[in-house]
DNA sequence: TCTGGGGTCCTAGGACCC
DNA sequence: TCTGGGGTCCTAGGACCC
C-alpha cells in the first residue's frame, strides 16, 4: 500500500536524518528516552462509582452524560459486552438491561473530588506534574531507567491503595509516544499497568508503530483520519514516516509536532507552566434541556441560570468579561434544524450577574423564533481580562457590581453550597437531590445519580463495623 | 420520546494601513 | 489621482482533546 502511494507523493519518502523544522525550534530538545511520564486512570467515571459501591467491583456499569444522554464511561466487563463510548443510551438501554448493566447518571461532584486526591498523591512522585484533564496528568521524569520503572509502579499501587482508582502508566521520549505506550499498557495485561516506550520498539521494532491504526495517534481526529486514510496513510507507521514539512503544508503545524513526537522529538509543550493558576480565555455554559423549550419568556430563564454559573467561575479566576454571547439549537436530528448565536459587547468589562445575566438575554431576545422547540442553549463569556488591571475613574464603573450582588452570592454559595440563593431561577433548588429539581421543564434529568459521598455530608456513605 | 459539555489552538480571509 | 504589494490585526470557523 504504502509502496504504491509513493508514486503520487514522493515527499513521503521520509529523510533518513531527523529534520528539524519550525515547529521543535523553539523547545529544548531533549531525547532522554523517559522523560515523559503519563499516568492516566482505567475507566475513571465507572471506576469512580465503584469505589463507593463495591459490589458494583467486575460488573458492567456505563456512566451516562448529562440528561442521561449517551454512555461517557464504561467499565471493563460493560466494554466486553461491545458497549461502545458516545451510544446513545436509549437505543441499548433493552438490551443492556437484560445484560445485567449497570447505569449511572453522571456525578461530577464525585469525580472532581476523587480526581483532586489522585493528582495529589501522584504529584508526590515526581518534579512536575502537568494536570491535563480530570483523570490523566504528565509527569516529568528525571531518574534512571530501573528508578523510574520503580516509582512509577509505587506511585500505581500508592493511588490504587489510598484513593480506589486503577491507573496505567506510559513512559516515552515524547508526550505522544508517551500516549500510546500508555494505552499499550492498559491493553497489555503483561505490562501491570506500566509500559516503557523504548521496551515496545526494542522489542517489536517497526511492528509496535505499525500496529497502531492512526486513528489512534494523539491529535489525529476523524476528518484528519478521512484524508489521510485517502493519501494511504493508514498506521503510526506511516505518519511517522511521512515528510513533516509535507504534512504541515498540507494539514497544519499541529500534525507536523505529532510525526515529530512520533518520531520522538519533543514538540508539545508544557500547558500548565504557561498559566500558572488555571485562567481561561473563556468560559462556556451551555446544556441540553430535558424537554424542548418554546419562547422567549422560558428560554431567558435558562440563559439566565448559565449566565450565573459562567459568572461564578469569572469570580473564580478573578476576571471580567468584555463580550457575552448566548446561543440556542433545535435539534439536530430534527427535520428543521437552526442555530442561533449573537453576542453582545458590554459598555465595560464586568462581573455583575445581573449585567451578564441580562446581557445574555438580550442578544437572543430578537433573533429567536418563538414557536421553534430548542433543545439547548448556551451562554459564553468573552473577552476575558484580569480584574486587577482594570480601573476606572471614580464615578464610571457603573458595570462593575455596585451593589455587590455577586459578591453576597459568592458569600452565600460558600456558606450554604451551589445553587442554594441566585437571580431568578437560578437559586431554586427543588426539594429532591436533584440541585436542579426546580419543576422547570427544562432542568437537567440525572435519574440514576450515586452519592455524593465525599462532598455532601447528608449523603456520606454509612459503614457497619 | 430519548443523541454531553467544556475547553484550546490554528488558519484563512477580510479590513486597514503604509 | 490611481495603484500594487506587503504587513498587521481581528474574527469566524474548523479541528482537536477529554
Amino acid at each position: 500500500m504504502l509502496d504504491s502511494m509513493r508514486a503520487e507523493h514522493p515527499a513521503l519518502d521520509a529523510p533518513t536524518v531527523e529534520t528539524r523544522t519550525d515547529a521543535a525550534q523553539d523547545i529544548e530538545v531533549s531525547h532522554l528516552p523517559y522523560a515523559i511520564v503519563l499516568a492516566d486512570a482505567n475507566n475513571f467515571f465507572a471506576s469512580c462509582e465503584t469505589v463507593f459501591n463495591p459490589q458494583l467491583a467486575g460488573r458492567p456499569v456505563v456512566v451516562l452524560s448529562n440528561n442521561d444522554g449517551c454512555v461517557v464511561s464504561r467499565s471493563a466487563a460493560a466494554k466486553q459486552l461491545g458497549i461502545v463510548n458516545g451510544t446513545p443510551w436509549f437505543k441499548i438501554r433493552g438490551q443492556a438491561e437484560h445484560d445485567g448493566v449497570i447505569a449511572r447518571s453522571s456525578n461530577y461532584e464525585l469525580y472532581a473530588s476523587l480526581s483532586h486526591r489522585m493528582m495529589h498523591v501522584m504529584s508526590g512522585f515526581f518534579s512536575h506534574q502537568e494536570v491535563y484533564s480530570i483523570d490523566e496528568c504528565f509527569l516529568h521524569n528525571t531518574m534512571g531507567r530501573a528508578r523510574a520503572e520503580q516509582t512509577c509502579r509505587q506511585m500505581r499501587s500508592t493511588v490504587l491503595r489510598g484513593v480506589g482508582i486503577a491507573v496505567s502508566v506510559g513512559v516515552a521520549p515524547t508526550k505522544t509516544l508517551a500516549k500510546i505506550a500508555n494505552h499499550w499498557a492498559k491493553k497489555h495485561p503483561t505490562s501491570h499497568g506500566v509500559t516503557f516506550w523504548n521496551d515496545i520498539a526494542k522489542e517489536c521494532g517497526d511492528d509496535a508503530l505499525r500496529s497502531i491504526p492512526v486513528s489512534e495517534v494523539w491529535g489525529v481526529g476523524r476528518r484528519i483520519t478521512k484524508t489521510l486514510m485517502g493519501m494511504g496513510i493508514t498506521t503510526a507507521l506511516d505518519l511517522q514516516r511521512c515528510d513533516p514539512v509535507l504534512i504541515r503544508h498540507r494539514f497544519s503545524v499541529l500534525l507536523e509536532r505529532t510525526v515529530l513526537e512520533l518520531r520522538g522529538t519533543p514538540c508539545i509543550e508544557d500547558e500548565s507552566d504557561a498559566s500558572s493558576g488555571v485562567r481561561r480565555t473563556q468560559i462556556l455554559c451551555s446544556r441540553m434541556f430535558s424537554s424542548p423549550v418554546r419562547g422567549f419568556e422560558t428560554l431567558s430563564q435558562a440563559l439566565s441560570v448559565y449566565a450565573q454559573q459562567a459568572c461564578h467561575r469569572l469570580h473564580r479566576q478573578h476576571s471580567l468579561c468584555g463580550r457575552v454571547a448566548a446561543f440556542c439549537s433545535t435539534s439536530p436530528f430534527a427535520k428543521e434544524y437552526s442555530h442561533i448565536g449573537n453576542s453582545v459587547i458590554l459598555d465595560d468589562p464586568s462581573d455583575n450577574p445581573m449585567v451578564l445575566s441580562k446581557a445574555a438575554c438580550n442578544a437572543l431576545r430578537h433573533s429567536i423564533d418563538e414557536h421553534a422547540p430548542y433543545i439547548r442553549a448556551g451562554v459564553m463569556l468573552l473577552d476575558l481580562s484580569d480584574a486587577q488591571d482594570f480601573a476606572t475613574f471614580e464615578g464610571m464603573d457603573a458595570q462593575r457590581d455596585e451593589h455587590g450582588i455577586g459578591s453576597v452570592l459568592e458569600v452565600a454559595a460558600r456558606r450554604f453550597g451551589p445553587r442554594r440563593v441566585g437571580i431568578g431561577y437560578g437559586g431554586i433548588r427543588g426539594s429532591g437531590r436533584n440541585d436542579a429539581d426546580t419543576g422547570a421543564t427544562w432542568t437537567m434529568r440525572r435519574d440514576m445519580l450515586s452519592i455524593r459521598g465525599t462532598t455532601r455530608w447528608d449523603e456520606m456513605p454509612i459503614v457497619h463495623a
